[in-house]
Formats: structure tokens, sequence, C-alpha cells
DNA sequence: CATACACTTGCGTTATGGCGTCAGTATACA
DNA sequence: TGTATACTGACGCCATAACGCAAGTGTATG
């Protein structure tokens, strides 16, 4: 659910902000998101809602084998999958309501980055000079 | 707000989910927030709260003028920024409601994509041969 | 009409990343 | 111990895109 924004009373609080979005909005995970065929994977795996090796992903998607293995490496490495190794095979899985919450806390974060309607007062956001911007 | 997992009752309502996943998870969109400058970008204009043109952009993070023009051109391209031109300045701004709006959605996609705890009947996702990924 | 301003676009360079192939590693199983 | 299986990694090719520079376009202003 959203937050109500409430605006930053120290620069300290808005810069923590800052730091929060920053970190959602990791070009890491992003970029694993942005390839349409991690997307597809994704998709894959978050509709079997159970762990997936290599070869079953590979079959599901029709990629080539060491594309999938090498785009599940990635979505792993950027925190989108989890991955547990078994004997030979590699167990993929997506944590549906971690990925979620992921989401819905970035929701949060954008809207409290944003000054209230009508707000006109410096927000502490020290990127842009208020006298500069705001005439 | 979350909405509760309801397994999907035909094939078409589990077409419709993935499409709305897809639509939600638009390789133009990630693209466009996953390059660091971009977000950068973004997120000034989101603690400004308001229209910004490309020069007070370009003067709050230190980029190259014309590559700020350029990555604000490709925001807006990708839905991320609206802009409106009037006389020979461009103003550009950031819908914060709009994109917690978004990202909400997508949370929600996610998680109706996935099935419920435990379930293992066919969910109907169509990319998976239930026989030989349920065995 | 000339000039300043606010972008936009084209160009060449560089960097990143997807893609397939193929060889290498690690594990199970007969 | 040999062979099949399941992946991983290294190479090279190619497409895309970021980046900075500089020239071009369109709009106000004197």
């Amino acid at each position: 659910m959203a937050s109500v924004y409430k605006h930053p009373k120290t620069p300290k609080q808005a810069s923590r902000r800052r730091a929060r979005f920053d970190r959602l909005l990791e070009p890491e995970m992003l970029k694993a998101l942005a390839e349409p065929s991690r997307a597809q994977i994704l998709s894959c795996l978050l509709k079997c809602g159970r762990p997936c090796s290599v070869t079953e992903v590979a079959e599901c998607c029709s990629i080539d084998f060491s594309m999938v293995a090498r785009h599940l490496g990635t979505l792993a490495r950027a925190g989108l999958l989890t991955s547990e190794k078994k004997g030979r095979t590699v167990w993929y899985n997506a944590d549906a309501r971690a990925l979620a919450l992921h989401f819905r806390d970035l929701a949060d974060a954008i809207e409290e980055l944003t000054p209230q309607d009508g707000c006109i007062e410096d927000n502490g956001c020290g990127c842009c000079d208020p006298e500069g911007i705001r005439s």
C-alpha cells in the first residue's frame, strides 16, 4: 500500500530517500529485466511457480541452451532469481512475492521522492539550485 | 494494494494475464530506466516535482547538454515523462503518481502470474509441457 | 532583419551486450 | 572407469547505443 507523502524534514532524510530510490532502481536489475528474452524466461519461471532446471527453461522458451544458461545467470546475479545447485543440475526459482514487494517499494520510493502538489519550498533535493530553478 | 491470487479459470484468462505482464514489462521503458544517467535525470525531475526545461535539467546533473536532451527524449518516448513545447523551450515533467501506479500494477501482475503455494495443477501457462515439466 | 536562445540532429568513436559455437568442468550412473 | 548428462566459460561476430562535438532548426527579442 502507498505511503502518504511527507516532506523531508532534514537534508539527511532527503538523502535517505534518494538512496532508497537509487537502490530500488538498481541498473543491473533493470538491465536484466529489459531484455525481452530474459523477461520471457522470468515469466516462464513465475508461471511454473517452482524451481526449474536450465534444461527445462530452455525447452520452455525455444532459446539456445547456452543462452538460456547465461540469461538465468544474469537474472540470478541481478537478484531476480535464486539458484540452488543439487548434483549436476541447477534449480532456478523466481520468488513472486519478493519481486512484487520490490516493485511496491519502488512505487513508494517514487512517491516519497516527489513534493506534494503545489509545494514550492526547497525540497532538499540538492540537485537543483533553488534560486535558479524555481524562478 | 495487492490483489489476491486466483487461479486462471480459462486459457483465455491466463493469456490475458500474460499479456498484462508483458505490457507492464515493456522493454523500451525498462531500457530507458536501466541507464544510470537517465535514472538520475528522472530522479531530478521527480524531486523537483514540476516541469523542467532541458537547460535546467542539464544544469542539475552535470551531463553534456545534448546528451540530456537525448535522454529526456528517450524517457518521454518510453512513457516515463510527458513533454510540452511552449515557445522555444520544452517542459518535461515526471508524473510520480502514474509511475508509482505502473509499478504497483506490475507487482500485481507478477503475483497474478504465479500459482498458489503448492498448486501443482496445470496453470494454463502454455509455456511448459505439463507432463514434461511437472514430473 | 540580425542576434541570442533553446533545443535537435548528424557524425565518428567507443563501449556494451546479445548471440552461437565449441571446448571445458563437474556430477551421476552403469 | 568410461560414458552420458547438465551446465559453464572463452572466443569472435555483430548490432545497438552512449558519448561528445559541432552544425542545423526553430523561436523569441531588439
